[in-house]
DNA sequence: CGTCAGCTTTGATTCAGATCAACGCGGGCC
DNA sequence: GGCCCGCGTTGATCTGAATCAAAGCTGACG
């Protein structure tokens, strides 16, 4: 496996002093929750790490010995049916937090799209973070709120909306997702190729094509590479999304 | 709406001199964190009231001003587009907790299937409670990871699953829940209507019922009345679920 | 105890999206 | 530079579930 020369993105640099200092993850993670002046903590209990590309770090049914917390690339999460049926519940970005499961074996697995880099917490190293900083428990909280709600609108997604109406809501919530960081939210990239968008909205790859060929035809969207997108009408298209149309 | 002679179940009694004490849900809830010294406490801050059948108690995109602990009963949680397509997202029983979410408004609406006993902690009052219990936000955020990893099971199911399979898991998880309290599991009775049932698999109410005529004629199941389910053949009928068949 | 309304079942037909089948293209590698 | 190979697009056909359309049931209520 080659390591190809990954796009600009800000990683952690690979040692340092008080690595935490400088995640480029922090500021949008969990660990935030924790103070400056205990970083060093944070540091000591995570085991930074770097997944390449189509490698998986997380496999479904495997004990659950630690937590992940993503610093840069972006890993698919998925579950598998024993014939092999896909289906992906999300993407995980930079200062995505993964792992949280009362059981002792991980519910899905997680394969990097592009180079991912991560920080490993061993759950008792994490369990001992947590009873010394409340806060990050709170925030850790908050994070599963938020997941809990995404995971709702998922759900309506794939039980009533038309293939149409995914891809609208998909492409729109990419194009927040870059808005947290930078672009100019209506131009972005895809990292993820169009099978993973098939197994993320519960389509096949042909339907996936073709429904992008026709927003690309109505003028909605344009598809300048395979991997960029430029919303042209995100209005409309959120219209489409919303079920108005 | 008509107060029916609602099925036997556990009610918190009206009025008691610590309410919490009793309560039928504690058990299984995220109030069991609280030390029985403390219940007084845990009582104060919690509202107790009644939803009749068909009644609503959390309506989507309203403030969210509470949280909710179900003490009896079963809700239904679910999304709508506007055309009035329905997205059931789960059932919530006995020892439910909802109403977690960051935003400002709830992300889903509620109504009670049958009468609905719950508790009613308002924002500020179970902030507090959490400040004083820091074992029921470990407990809370227990829940949150459990609930996430049902959802992702249910994303698994909605996007990737057959009608039939997903009918099979859906009897399946029924009948795991009754083996909780009580029942001897492979009997047992939905609370919830076809229709109901339809909109949390993602499917209609046409395939639904042919769905379960298919599985009786196979038995694999019987029907003895349009409530009852008796799994003939857990085995079988769980092949199905994991997409074996 | 008959009627009515809402739920459920069953049957006929339709249709959105899956499946089957080429073909194009773009990037890595020999 | 040319050859693959994996990804993406497009077209033809098929099909599982939706939609359309009647009837049964059942339980509440007059």
């Amino acid at each position: 496996m080659n390591m190809m020369p990954a796009r600009p993105v800000v990683l952690v640099p690979p040692e340092q002093s008080v690595p935490c200092a400088k995640c480029g993850a922090r500021s949008q993670s969990v660990c935030n929750a924790i103070p400056e002046s205990d970083l060093r903590r944070l540091a000591a209990a995570a085991l930074p790490a770097t997944a390449a590309p189509g490698t998986s770090f997380i496999n479904e049914g495997d004990p659950a010995a630690a937590f992940f917390n993503v610093t840069g690339g972006t890993a698919k999460l998925y579950k598998l049916l024993p014939d092999g049926r896909r289906q992906i519940t999300g993407f995980a970005g930079a200062g995505h937090f993964l792992g949280l499961a009362v059981s002792d074996t991980y519910a899905f697995s997680a394969e990097a799209i592009d180079t991912v880099k991560y920080c490993r917490f061993p759950r008792a190293r994490l369990r001992a973070l947590l009873d010394d900083f409340p806060a990050m428990e709170k925030r850790l909280l908050q994070v599963a709120s938020n997941e809990l709600v995404a995971a709702q609108e998922q759900m309506l997604l794939l039980g009533r909306k038309t293939a149409r109406e995914r891809l609208a809501s998909f492409l729109l919530a990419q194009s927040r997702l870059g808005a947290m960081c930078e672009t100019p939210r209506d131009r972005f990239a895809l990292p993820m190729t169009r099978g993973d968008i098939a197994d993320y909205l519960g389509l096949t790859i042909e339907t996936v094509s073709r429904t992008l060929t026709k927003l690309r035809k109505e003028e909605l969207i344009d598809v300048p590479s395979t991997v960029d997108i430029v919303i042209q009408k995100p209005k409309a298209l959120a219209e489409i999304a919303g079920g108005m149309t």
